[in-house]
Formats: structure tokens, C-alpha cells, sequence
DNA sequence: GTAGGGTTAG
């Protein structure tokens, strides 16, 4: 006989020679024996010419059932069910090894509609009590129950085969228990699956289906018992998951990796890793932690319990990576601010030629995000775009956040503007580009908008127009969007919006009611709350409210740093000199020290970090010099020091610092000034809030609250940007006290992927 | 026939 390769090859280049059933089926039967995967196309066509051959004597039972198998198992979905109708159509009934496929089948297609057909047909022919189209039926509806009727592709299949529903009519009762009717009905009166899940009631509804299917099988597995546990952790019944492991064990079954890595993300959400522990613990003794899908588990796990360093070592001692524990231990490093060893471990992964997919880009963005790195960011969007992966919302998402918080705002509401779909997390994304980019209007007219559109709010979204509406200035508006929240859509405000409305008053002047508004909170106010009063009442120099503030802080963590910091900064802009010196003195005494404050600028693909005092940037003279030159030129446009608001904390090693550095505590004042007669514009953050200064002026109409400090004035003159100005040109330039965020001059982030 | 990773948070 030829060779299995051979003989379909010569047939198929001339169909015409094809001459029988039989040799159809044969050809047929022995490419499908034959390895699938080195035959993929030669089997496809195959299937074609068995398909067309003789429709009026369709195949046999068998037939059917390799092309039925053939088709699920390389992912044709939908020819499966094509195959599976037209077998039904030509009277051949399917057997148990049949069902199987099929309902996974539906299950990949989100077509709930059609499964509980198959399950009808199943019912009809008596074979619904098979082990494993019990299992398959329980995996089917333990996903689709109440996605299926939402979305997918459920609708255009129905369309298509609107044949089925009528084959499974006989015992649709059992098919369609009550708590799909009311699934629907929430489905109509727009409540999302989130809004159900926490309002709860929907438990009881859910999962009737599976559970149902799972006491009538007369014989239950290990895959039974998995599939049971991972369809209630999967839809947020944890206790009733956990309940069935028990019970499957006096049923005498131990669990497997299937079932680890189906109980792990409880615990994962639960954030308790001593139960975490305990089962990387079992899957030790039992030889199992090298088990990718229980690594990755463990990952998050760890992760999610704020524990990076353990995720990492699991991740370690993992024989081989995959992508999945990879994106797993990259988006560990990142949830967790290791913003640094996720773009290492990234790089690491592209060393070792794995290909990066839609998870793991958008684990990694938000880290070029917080770094504010943007050259990386753009390797990495370009990366995106090669692979296709630029209209996966999480991932246009991310860009819109990355862009906007590297300050190229127009390139994020290009992106956004640019979207295919748009859910409540790019709405919120671009609505905080906006509020930090101080487009206050345009961030409340995206919010109004999103809300005609049906997006409901959430409580994320909230802070983000009321963060717009704080940092224009619009206090009765943010205060009618915070009872919005409460009243309108039952949110209940968590610290964050408390701290965000404490801004919205503090930063317009109104201390004493920001106070008040804080003491009457449900919620225990933490010390980062009072901390932005504090903020605000040095910037209004008032001390009265600042000492209560303080003290309101100190209650909570006596030795609170920036507390004392900010503290002093309010007498001294106050005046009041001996009163900032005391406390200097007690934060000696108590052994405190001020982190350097840190700026940075990223030019020409290169991150050029500086701190005061630290003179080792390889221009550091040359910018001097610059300094010192535009620092006359300002002075003769108009610009004086302002000596009154000399609020460095000068610590034993700032006291070298140069006198430009230390003059120049009114940045926002100077860069005003140069902006003007540099005629360039030039893009600052602050503290997350960007600062767009142009022509004499900045985007924030001088309504910051903390004014910018830190050494800024070096960095404007480094060699290279100096010729970046000169081009006219803007970049955008960082100012924070995140020592080692990024590394010295050209280190750490600066690097390419 | 069953299992793992993702975006927004002054």
C-alpha cells in the first residue's frame, strides 16, 4: 500500500480518480489514523472531497465520527456542528463517543442555545447518563450559564443552524432549568454579571445547570469532581468549591493538579496565603510543584498576597517557563510596584525566545507607565502592532494610561478615540489622562458621555472625575459626582475618595471643612488621607488647621515622616521659622531622614536622573554653567526668588549643594520663565499631575498644590536637552523622591527592551 | 471530558 502520505496526495491532485464511496472513506479513515498534526491540510481537503462526494448516500456512523473528532480536536468548532446537523439530517443517530465533542464544541463557541439542544438530543437517544458527556455538559454550562446569553457568538450560530432547536425541543425542561429564564431577564434590565455577583442572590440561581447534571451522572470521576470544583471557583462560589473538595474526598479521590490549581486562586483572592501555603505544601509531597498550571497558580497567589519574592521563586524553580507563568511572574513584579524586575524578567523572557502575547504585554505596560519611560513604552507598542494585538481592549487600555501618564495626552486620545470597543477601564484611563493632563472639561464631558452610553461608573472611574474636577478647581461639581457615587449608583466611598474630596477642598483653600468633611467619615480615615489635607494647608500657609491635621496623624503613626516634613514646610511658609526649626530638630532626634528629592528627564531614548547635591551627571558642569546663565536671563525678564518660601529641608550633605539649586525653590515661577524665553513648551510631572508650561504660563493656571520643588533646574540644561530646546521641541520631565526609580544617569529604565 | 496569566486608582 502507498504510503499514507502519498496516496492522498496523488488522489487529491485529481479528485476525478476519486470514484467511490469507499475509497472516499477509506482515504478518509486512513488520514485521520495517521499523525493529524504533519497531515492538517491534506486531512482538510480530504474532508472536503469526502464531504461533497455523494450527498445522497451520506457516511457511516463511524465516518461521522472521525470527522467529528478530527474537527474539535484541531478547533473547527463550527464544522463540528455543521457535521454534526447534517448527520443528524441524514438519519444517523450519534453514540455516546460523540457528545462529548460536540458540547465542547459549543462550549468554545459561547452558544448555550445550541448545547442544550445536543443535551436535548442526548436525552432523546437515552444517553445522557455517559461519564463523559456528563462531564463535558457540566464543563459547558459551568462556563456559558450566564455568559451564554449575553454574547459570544451564540446568536450567529443560532442563525445558522436554526434547525437545532427544534431537534432538542422533546425534553427542554430539563434543558432550561427556571434559572436561566432569569438570568435573561437580568440580562434585560442591563445588570451587569458584576453588579449581580455583588449584590449576591445570583448563587442560588447559577450553576443549576451543572449542579444538576452532576447528581443525576450515575458514575462520577476525578475530571467529574475537577470540573464541579473549577466551575464554582471559576464563578466566585469559593466556599461551595472548597465544601466539594472535601467531599471529594471521603468519595475517596486525591486531588490531582487540575484540582490545585482550581482551589489556588481562591486563596489568591481571599489574600490568605497561610491556606496558600498549605497547598504549595501538598503539591510538594506529592511531587507536584514543578507542575506548570500549579506554578503559575502559586505565582498569582503569592503575588497577590504581596509576596513577589516567593512568586519569584516558585517561578525559578520551575523547569521550564511558559508564557503563561512568565506573563504570570511579570504581572506579579508589576501589581506590585517591582516596576524594575518586571521589565528585567520581560527582557529575560524575549532572551529566552518567548514570544510575548496579549496577557503579557498588558501586564508589562503599566510598568512603562509608572515609570513614565516612554521610549519603552513605544518599543512596546510597536511590538503590539507587529503581533496584532492592538485592538485587544486590555491592552488599548494600557496604552491610553501609558501615554497619557508619559504626557503625550493627543497620542492617548488617539488611541482611545481609535478603539473598537470601549469598556469602563478605558473610559476611566482616558478620563485620568485627562484630570492629570488638567482638561477638567473634556475629563467631565467623557464621564457624561460614558455614562449615555450605559457604562455604568465604578468607584475607580469616580476617582478619576473627581481627581479631574479637584485639580480644576470645581469643587461643587465634585461634590455633586461624590453623592452621584453614593446615592445614584449605591458606591460606597472607599479611602480613596475621601482623600480625593479632602484635595478637591483643601486645594481651593476650604481647610476647615476639608477637615471636618474627613472627621465625619464612616471609614477610619488613614494617615494618607489627612496626609493630603496636610498638603493643602501648607500651600494655603495655614498652620492652625495643619497642627490638627498633624496631630490627627501623629495619633495614628507617631514617627509619620512626611507628616513632620510637611508640617514644617507650613510654618516656614508661614513664617514661622522657630517653630519649623524645632521640628527639624525632633526629626533628628528621632533619627529621620528626608529621602533626596529626585528628578529626571528622558532625552534622546536615554533617562537622565539627578538628586540634589549629586554632581556626578557627566555634564554636570556644562549645565552649570547653563544654569547659571538662564537663571540672569530670567531674572532680568522679571523673575525674583522667592525668598519667603525656602522650604528645603537642607540636610548635613544638601549644604554643598550649588546657590542655583538651592534658590531655586520656585520652580513653577522660573519654569514659567524659561518656557517664555525659550519659546518651547515644557511638559513637568509632578507628583502624577503634569504641568504644561507654554508662553509664560502653565496648563494648571498655577492651582497646584504642592508647587513644584526638588532640584529641578538641572535638568533643564543638561547638554543634549539643551539642543532639545533649541529645536523647540517638548519633552516631559519628572519630578518625584523615588530614589533608584530610575537609576543614575542612563542606568536601570533607560535601557531598551 | 477538567486546570494557570491581563488594563483604570489624588
Amino acid at each position: 500500500m502507498s504510503s499514507i502520505q502519498s496516496l492522498p496526495k496523488t488522489l487529491l491532485k485529481n479528485p476525478s480518480s476519486i470514484k467511490t464511496k469507499s475509497l472516499a472513506q477509506q482515504l478518509h479513515a486512513q488520514i485521520v489514523k495517521s499523525n493529524a498534526t504533519t497531515h492538517l491540510n491534506l486531512i482538510h481537503e480530504s474532508l472536503i472531497v469526502f464531504n461533497t462526494l455523494h450527498p445522497s448516500s451520506p457516511p457511516s456512523l463511524g465516518a461521522w465520527k472521525s470527522i467529528i473528532r478530527y474537527y474539535t480536536s484541531n478547533g473547527l468548532f463550527l464544522q463540528t456542528l455543521t457535521a454534526f446537523v447534517k448527520m443528524w439530517d441524514s438519519g444517523v443517530y450519534p453514540d455516546h463517543n460523540v457528545f462529548p465533542s460536540v458540547i465542547k464544541s459549543c462550549t468554545h463557541l459561547v452558544d448555550l442555545r445550541f448545547g442544550e439542544s445536543v443535551h436535548g438530543c442526548a436525552i432523546h437517544l437515552g444517553i445522557d447518563f455517559d461519564l463523559f458527556t456528563g462531564n463535558a455538559l457540566m464543563n459547558m454550562y459551568s462556563k456559558l450559564e450566564t455568559f451564554g446569553r449575553i454574547g459570544g457568538l451564540g446568536d450567529v450560530v443560532g442563525q445558522v443552524f436554526d434547525k437545532m432547536p427544534k431537534l432538542g425541543k422533546m425534553k427542554m425542561n430539563y434543558a432550561l432549568p427556571p434559572s436561566n429564564k432569569q438570568t435573561a431577564g437580568f440580562d434585560r434590565l442591563g445588570m451587569s454579571y458584576e453588579v449581580l455577583r455583588r449584590n449576591g442572590g445570583m448563587e442560588a440561581l447559577r450553576l443549576d445547570s451543572v449542579r444538576k447534571v452532576f447528581e443525576m451522572m450515575p458514575k462520577r470521576d476525578l475530571v467529574s469532581w475537577n470540573t464541579l470544583i473549577a466551575g464554582n471557583a471559576q464563578n466566585g462560589l469559593y466556599k461551595e468549591a472548597l465544601y466539594m473538595v472535601r467531599e471529594m474526598g471521603k468519595a475517596n479521590l486525591q486531588p490531582d493538579p487540575f484540582t490545585l490549581s482550581s482551589v489556588l486562586p481562591i486563596f489568591a483572592e481571599y489574600v490568605d496565603v497561610m491556606k496558600g501555603k498549605e497547598i504549595h505544601g501538598y503539591a510538594i509531597r506529592h511531587g507536584l510543584d514543578t507542575n506548570g498550571f500549579i506554578g503559575s497558580s502559586l505565582i498569582d497567589m503569592y503575588a497577590n498576597c504581596t509576596r513577589v519574592e516567593d512568586s519569584c521563586k516558585v517561578f525559578n524553580l520551575l523547569p521550564q517557563g511558559d508564557i503563561v507563568s512568565w506573563s504570570s511572574v511579570i504581572a506579579g513584579c508589576v501589581q506590585n510596584g517591582a516596576f524594575d524586575e518586571g521589565l528585567k524578567l520581560f527582557r529575560k523572557m524575549l532572551l529566552a525566545k518567548i514570544q510575548p502575547v496579549n496577557v503579557t504585554f498588558s501586564s508589562i505596560m503599566p510598568a512603562c507607565a509608572h515609570l513614565t519611560t516612554v521610549h519603552l513604552g513605544k518599543q512596546l507598542h510597536g511590538c503590539i502592532i507587529r503581533g496584532g494585538f492592538d485592538d485587544n481592549v486590555f491592552i488599548a487600555s494600557s496604552l491610553v494610561d501609558m501615554y497619557a501618564r508619559c504626557g503625550n495626552i493627543k497620542t492617548a486620545r488617539w488611541i482611545f478615540n481609535n478603539m473598537e470597543q470601549i469598556d469602563i477601564v478605558s473610559w476611566t484611563a482616558m478620563i485620568m489622562g485627562c484630570a492629570l493632563h488638567g482638561h477638567a472639561d473634556e475629563a467631565i464631558s467623557l464621564f457624561k458621555q460614558m455614562e449615555m452610553g450605559g457604562v455604568k461608573p465604578n468607584s475607580v472611574a469616580f476617582v478619576a472625575v473627581l481627581t479631574a474636577c479637584s485639580h480644576a478647581k470645581l469643587v461643587e461639581e465634585g461634590l455633586q459626582y461624590f453623592n452621584s457615587m453614593i446615592h445614584d449608583y449605591g458606591i460606597s466611598p472607599g479611602l480613596e475618595h475621601y482623600a480625593s474630596v479632602a484635595d478637591l477642598l483643601g486645594r481651593a483653600g476650604k481647610l476647615e471643612e476639608a477637615y471636618e468633611f474627613i472627621s465625619r467619615t464612616h471609614t477610619k480615615p488613614e494617615g494618607s488621607v489627612w496626609s493630603t489635607l496636610l498638603a493643602s494647608c501648607r500651600v494655603h500657609k495655614n498652620t492652625e488647621v495643619a497642627e490638627k491635621v498633624a496631630e490627627k496623624i501623629f495619633t495614628l503613626d507617631p514617627n509619620n515622616m512626611v507628616a513632620y516634613v510637611l508640617l514644617s514646610n507650613t510654618y516656614s511658609a508661614a513664617g514661622r521659622w522657630k517653630e519649623a526649626a524645632k521640628l527639624r530638630t525632633i526629626m533628628r532626634d528621632k533619627g529621620m531622614r528626608k529621602k533626596p528629592a529626585c528628578s529626571w528627564v528622558e532625552v534622546n531614548n536615554k533617562v537622565h536622573a539627578f538628586v540634589a547635591g549629586d554632581k556626578s551627571h557627566p555634564y554636570y558642569d556644562k549645565i552649570n554653567e547653563v544654569m547659571t546663565f538662564l537663571l540672569e536671563v530670567i531674572e532680568r525678564e522679571g523673575y525674583v526668588v522667592d525668598t519667603n518660601e525656602v522650604l528645603h529641608d537642607v540636610g548635613e550633605e544638601q549644604k554643598r549643594v550649588s546657590y542655583c539649586v538651592a534658590t531655586c525653590v520656585d520652580c513653577h515661577v522660573a519654569t514659567k520663565f524659561v518656557a517664555k524665553i525659550m519659546g518651547r513648551e515644557i511638559i513637568v510631572m509632578d507628583n502624577g499631575q503634569f504641568h504644561h508650561f507654554r508662553d509664560g504660563k502653565c496648563s494648571c493656571g498655577d492651582y497646584c498644590k504642592i508647587g513644584i520643588g526638588g532640584p529641578l533646574f538641572q535638568w533643564y540644561f543638561d547638554s543634549s536637552h539643551f539642543v532639545h530646546i533649541a529645536k523647540g521641541k517638548s519633552s516631559v520631565m519628572r519630578l518625584g523622591t523615588k530614589p533608584g526609580i530610575p537609576k543614575r544617569t542612563g542606568g536601570g529604565a533607560g535601557c531598551d527592551l
